[in-house]
DNA sequence: TTTATTTACGAAACCGGTTTCGTAGAAAAC
DNA sequence: GTTTTCTACGAAACCGGTTTCGTAAATAAA
């Protein structure tokens, strides 16, 4: 069912005020070119008649589409949910169309959609790359179209523009201190993915806090949600039956916490008299689980809206370059029964 | 920083292989009109230069973008984070683009995201409403213009279109009476919307179920949260201190659970052996909250699919039309231990 | 008063494709 | 062998705006 044709047209707008299609154009934009008299006459009669202006035409013409597209690798998911809003609240404020793409952690599709971006499709670009996720090429070629690109949350470090991202390092670093600081020896480390920065630098933060401490760390601190969900929660279960079980994990992503609940409950494991949990967590049930979930919360509509008002910025100015730096936004630690202390 | 210009034309590819622009165009979208060999030609050149079409100029000329816009109240929603999922799995598979817009439940909003769409920027629409919605003129509007719209979750029945729901009434009436077979006798409805025809008919299987079984119904059954949250809060507080207080609850959306949750914890009522209660809720943490919430919970990427690929499918077909019918996609209750029994 | 600027607008090219329509040459029908 | 039908392609109009550039009239400067 396509488009009806003989919509109104800037055209019909011109016979019928006696003004050439240009004018009516520079109204409409209000030019300065245009006397405020004819400016008012043709915004009433866009009134009166309820123009609308064929978006693709102007786009076109512009070569602008007043569009940013959003990349991330999921929807269902409190931080990319809540990120959505902060990026919606600029372009709605801004005057600005949003474009949704899940990559579902798929690299390949996350470079068709870049790739599809290179047609121009929008003016700006906010990423948050896949998992698998690990060059830059298609996003290099993108920006050297001269299409502006800002990350957030999860970034690519070696890719010169804006990134948005949570101090991941030192919230980790405080989260497993404040494990360690409530007795924990054995903590495990739920990773979900062995590339994505965030992940390093989550990591990277638990380890110093181990360090700090005198206590080891060895590749068996860590569990890696990479595969199979189904396999790596088999691995988690066992691993909490060892001999040698954890008596506490870091999750280092939301989705890894349901699953160590779920896991403690099978081996009637008690949360936190025999496994203290900790989680990067943005959903707002953490409060009334059982035990209620102590969490790292994540800034994440203002991240959103950080990105998407960078970009817009740079969008609006004519010589506006994104630069190269990574501005943080902390993260709420926020202890609740799922840890001691 | 505008899109550079002298990007790839097919003029230029034109030139290139000593062809016409119409033929380049037409050996692309695979015309009959063009022989095998030069289509492979044509292929094979916009591989080499990686040649990607301008979708404002296709869109301005063919007058369709392969879009559609998605317009619901919020994001942060498991029931829509999950409806974005099936929507856009089907926007994935079938080539379109998806723009999303949030009334962040304001009639205002919805009225100019949709005006927008009369410009012929989206090909069709997926809409649920706000809750301020009551009546239809903009949605009319657009479809005068000749742009298929299909309703999920929430919507507008006068409109004559399809429309994919849940069974609310059944699995309001369901939930109610399992309520009612625990021993409950003042159960409390929690609504969020007076208008808004899920809430109604989740009210009206809820009362069904009341007066199957000789319980009154009055106003003080109902609790609406429709304005000032707090207020709604200490009003809901208020109701669980009473002497008369409430033995269960059926939260009419999502949102409400928590509420329930908190003023439990700190009026000191237990669950369920103080008040069950039971929601409509997609939120997947329900099985770990303290007590597990049980739930309706509706079929939320389904929904969205199905809604999308009905949607896709008017959008192919030459003479296809929406038919005003709804298509109720049944929810599925879930009995966890914020209810007896 | 003459010249230099401004102001306000129109004509036409342009954006980069799509679509309609016309036609040469090959193939098929008579 | 002539007429008819396909096949494959090109020319040009078109989609509906934007932008560049030129200019007459009004205003300011000299």
């Amino acid at each position: 069912m396509k488009q009806q044709r003989n919509n109104l047209t800037i055209k019909m707008l011109a016979k019928e005020l006696g003004l050439s299609v240009s004018t009516i154009s520079k109204a409409i934009s209000n030019s300065h070119e245009i006397s405020d008299s004819t400016k008012k006459r043709v915004n009433a009669l866009v009134q009166k008649l309820n123009y609308i202006p064929n978006p693709y035409a102007s786009s076109l013409g512009s070569r602008n589409s007043k569009t940013i597209g959003v990349v991330l690798p999921e929807v269902t998911d409190s931080f990319f949910a809540q990120a959505i809003n902060g990026i919606e609240s600029v372009a709605q404020e801004k005057g600005y169309h949003v474009l949704i793409y899940l990559t579902h952690e798929s690299f390949e599709r996350e470079k068709k959609i870049l790739k599809d971006f290179e047609s121009g499709r929008v003016d700006g670009v906010l990423l948050s790359i896949s998992k698998e996720t690990t060059e830059s090429n298609h996003i290099d070629a993108l920006m050297n179209k001269g299409i502006p690109l800002v990350f957030f949350d999860r970034v690519l470090e070696e890719v010169a523009t804006t990134k948005i991202t949570t101090n991941d390092y030192d919230s980790a670093y405080m989260a497993t201190t404040h494990l360690i600081k409530n007795g924990c020896k054995k903590i495990l480390f739920l990773s979900f993915s062995d590339s994505l920065s965030i992940s390093q630098k989550r990591l990277n933060g638990y380890k110093k806090a181990l360090l700090e401490n005198q206590l080891k760390f060895t590749d068996k601190n860590i569990l890696s949600f990479n595969n199979d969900a189904k396999k790596d929660y088999l691995r988690l279960k066992k691993k909490l039956q060892s001999p040698r079980r954890p008596d506490a994990i870091v999750a280092s992503v939301e989705k890894l916490a349901l699953p160590v609940y779920q896991a403690c409950e099978e081996l009637q494991l008690r949360i936190p008299d025999n496994v203290q949990v900790i989680s990067f967590s943005n959903v707002d049930t953490a409060a009334f689980l059982n035990p209620p979930l102590t969490t790292i919360t994540q800034p994440a509509f203002e991240m959103g809206k950080a990105a998407a008002a960078l970009l817009v910025k740079a969008l609006g100015r004519k010589n506006f370059k994104l630069v190269n730096e990574e501005i943080i936004i902390d993260a709420t630690l926020v202890f609740r029964k799922s840890t001691k202390g």
